[in-house]
DNA sequence: TTGACAAATGACTTATTAGTCATTATTATA
DNA sequence: TATAATAATGACTAATAAGTCATTTGTCAA
């Protein structure tokens, strides 16, 4: 379903620049050179395409900086990493960020605030890993409060290059809030936010996916994607969710070829939480 | 103008809850209990309410935060009573606080986006003087990257304590932040923003505003008011600022007596500039 | 070529809401 | 009390946009 793709690219771009609410259908289908009742034989509302377009970038979003974090062995380089696939990221789907960052919540359905919850949460769960890791018991009371000084840096800096299209210094930046970091994790003594505190901001980050819930999402990208060599990874990994088959090396190898592909990455994602490929 | 403030109040309440698009003129003139065409009476258009509503609540909060901070002669409590001065304020308007984070932008009219730069940028003037005052030459290269810092904190846990109705312990909140703000301003070595880069997001924060100006607003203030006392000293500085005869202290005392006077805190702040008298 | 099926169209329906204005109610004044 | 001036009303207009569906167009197998 390639349709499915051009009206979310274009509505995506007419969003960005207008607004979510400013932008009426039939400008989304002009734009896109078909019908306006094209629309609705792809969408079943307005506001499906708005949930799936988050569904979109975030999975991927949040899937390339988790892949990213899993795969830097060296705890030196880590942070700096972290930092910098996040801002890839957002510079690469800008359009996105652009929108999501400015239009959170309104007053929109019930559903749409738990989804940019869940999203916040699963960011927050990448985040304290990451401290974790880096710091260990040294910020055994601090690390709650790091969490929201590290998405409030991110959150400053990355309104900055998304909302001016000045050419920026990602490396510069990147050290420079490796450097901040480093200060408020190891000298951070007065923290705010207790464990108590997180826990009580409640919503668990886990929210556990059954093999059929993945073997569903193979199917439905099956639908939409062509490319052969994806495709057949898709089949033989589905196949051996139902039946395991296929050794170790094997799976791993099919899931590096479906790993790039757009529409794959959050199963991909976890498809290597299911196997635990990595820690 | 009685009318005018009521509308503004009740719009307020129901923008915060729904959001500013979902909230029709008609659903706000219900809850004040009057018709529609009365809306029209007070205000040219449901843009020109917003407008309102931001100017009047930003130049409170501004006016508010300016004055603490230029009051405190302490500098050990300076950084502190910043702070907490800001989420006081914030607290204050929450229900102005949670639209104006929320709804940022939109599409809306260029003048709504002109008005969110300037009260952004006077923002940062307070909060580079208040660096500046601090830290002094210390931080020469990094004071405006400082101001990032700051304003990413004071984003994310205002945030938190805005969309959770838990009580939360302002003081412990203000005596992080200065430990942060400490750290960052005595360690940082790598800033991102460098003094050019600031210029570059120009848009002065001065904006000089003259007599007739002020001369203007205190009418437009005298129409709004019934306060025996705030009147009559509006009518003072008035007369003093067509023809002064006043002595310096009679000003100040006059300026007192306006302060905290909803209507009065902007014009009140702009006099206290246009005298100097303090710094 | 034809007929069956699917895909695509866009005029239409329905709903919402900003803003207007002729009419009515209220208040002030002589 | 009568009259003029002002304030308030709400039915109405006009504009916009979401979503529908009868009709047309395209495709492909026989």
């Amino acid at each position: 379903m390639i349709k499915k793709q051009l009206i979310m690219e274009k509505a995506l771009e007419l969003f960005a620049q207008q607004g979510i609410e400013a932008t009426p259908i039939q400008q989304i289908t002009d734009y896109c050179g078909i019908s306006k009742g094209a629309f609705y034989l792809s969408f079943k509302s307005k506001d499906e395409l708005i949930i799936d377009l988050i569904d979109h970038f975030m999975m991927e979003i949040i899937a390339d900086i988790d892949y990213t974090v899993n795969n830097t062995k060296n705890d030196e380089e880590l942070l700096y990493t972290f930092y910098y696939s996040t801002f890839d990221s957002f510079h690469k789907h800008s359009d996105f960020a652009k929108i999501f960052i400015k239009e959170q919540t309104k007053s929109f359905n019930e559903e749409l605030i738990v989804k940019i919850h869940y999203y916040d949460r699963l960011m927050e769960g990448i985040i304290l890993s990451l401290i974790e890791r880096l710091y260990g018991e040294k910020v055994k009371h601090t690390k709650y409060d790091l969490i929201y000084c590290i998405k409030g840096l991110m959150n400053s800096y990355s309104g900055l290059f998304l909302f001016n299209n000045a050419p920026l210094n990602r490396d510069l930046l990147c050290q420079s809030l490796v450097e901040k970091t480093n200060l408020l994790a190891s000298h951070t003594t007065v923290p705010f936010i207790t464990p108590e505190d997180f826990q009580m901001l409640k919503h668990p980050i886990k929210e556990e996916i059954t093999m059929e819930q993945i073997i569903e999402m193979i199917e439905q990208i099956l639908k939409e994607i062509e490319e052969p060599i994806e495709k057949e990874s898709l089949i033989l990994l589905k196949q051996h969710l139902l039946e395991p088959t296929l050794s170790p090396a094997i799976v791993k190898g099919l899931l590096e070829n479906i790993r790039n592909h757009p529409h794959c990455k959050w199963v991909s994602y976890l498809l290597f939480r299911y196997y635990e490929l990595e820690k």
